[in-house]
DNA sequence: ACGAAACTGAGAATCATTATCAAGATAGCA
DNA sequence: TGCTATCTTGATAATGATTCTCAGTTTCGT
């Protein structure tokens, strides 16, 4: 996990090379999903800023900044799509599904899990003709919310 | 895996606990999800399925079952949303994500892998304040078509 | 066969998301 | 500093998926 400060310059520096500026809008969205435990869709960023971004505008942003490479789009229950800071930004991680809710957290495995989980992972891709690239645990059940 | 017959069966079954009739348009829908090798969509059944079932219904029809608990959503790639035959009746299995085309693949574990999957889940899971009841590995990358 | 309850079809309505287009901000350069 | 090309923004219209509504139809138990 880098610091506020070093995720700005990375993406500033992402950002350029894809030929698009990093304005104080698409800040203000780095910043909110850097703030936030789990993916975020527009709507809740939307209530999340202060400042009221016109939501036309903050899906614009949202798509350049995934276009860019710098979000990960999650898609999640009642057909929206959340977004979270890029796993070379805010490093790997998987998920908490609430199936009540909806919601998705965030966490992380310890070194050991993680190593478990991606011999098992190779183990299996080995098999199949399928270019792997990444994985993602999803764990379903009720947030400590919607018990 | 069951066969078709007792799918048939015991879906009447959960549909009679839930007080909804099991229709001709139901078991269509059913049908075509039994026949598919992976998550579908309202619109991909209305292509797949012969007779011209209207999509409004067709929509009621995958609501219906899902709140039975018949089926299983599953959210994908450009915000919608694709259904598959429950784990009770499907089985139980994970998922190869096509970053690309955004279809879904169904695969299951081998017992070993599956069993280490969920020691692995468990272990995880007894340190967060999460109710879990099930989990599915996805793993991201290109399929055979988009190489 | 009769009435209540569940189902269906057609279309309107809703919600998330995308596209459009004119106006505003910026960077690079003469 | 001022110019110009380019990128951005905001407001709004348009799209696509999904849900809702309501009138007509089927089904089940009696």
């Amino acid at each position: 996990m880098t610091t506020g400060n070093t995720i700005d310059r990375e993406i500033e520096a992402r950002l350029g090379e894809a030929g698009v500026r990093y304005t104080r809008a698409r800040r203000a969205v780095v910043g909110a999903l850097a703030r936030a435990d789990g993916p975020r869709s527009a709507s809740e960023l939307h209530e999340d800023m202060d400042q009221d971004v016109p939501l036309s505008s903050l899906y614009r942003s949202l798509s350049v900044l995934d276009g860019a490479g710098v979000l990960e789009p999650h898609n999640s229950l009642k057909g929206l799509t959340r977004y979270e800071l890029a796993e070379w930004l805010a490093g790997h991680h998987h998920h908490l599904v609430c199936l009540v809710c909806g919601t998705v957290e965030d966490i992380q495995l310890s070194a050991e899990m993680e190593a478990r989980l991606e011999k098992l992972v190779e183990t299996v891709t080995d098999e199949v003709s399928f270019a792997a690239s990444g994985h993602t645990l999803e764990v379903h059940g009720r947030c400590a919310r919607c018990v």
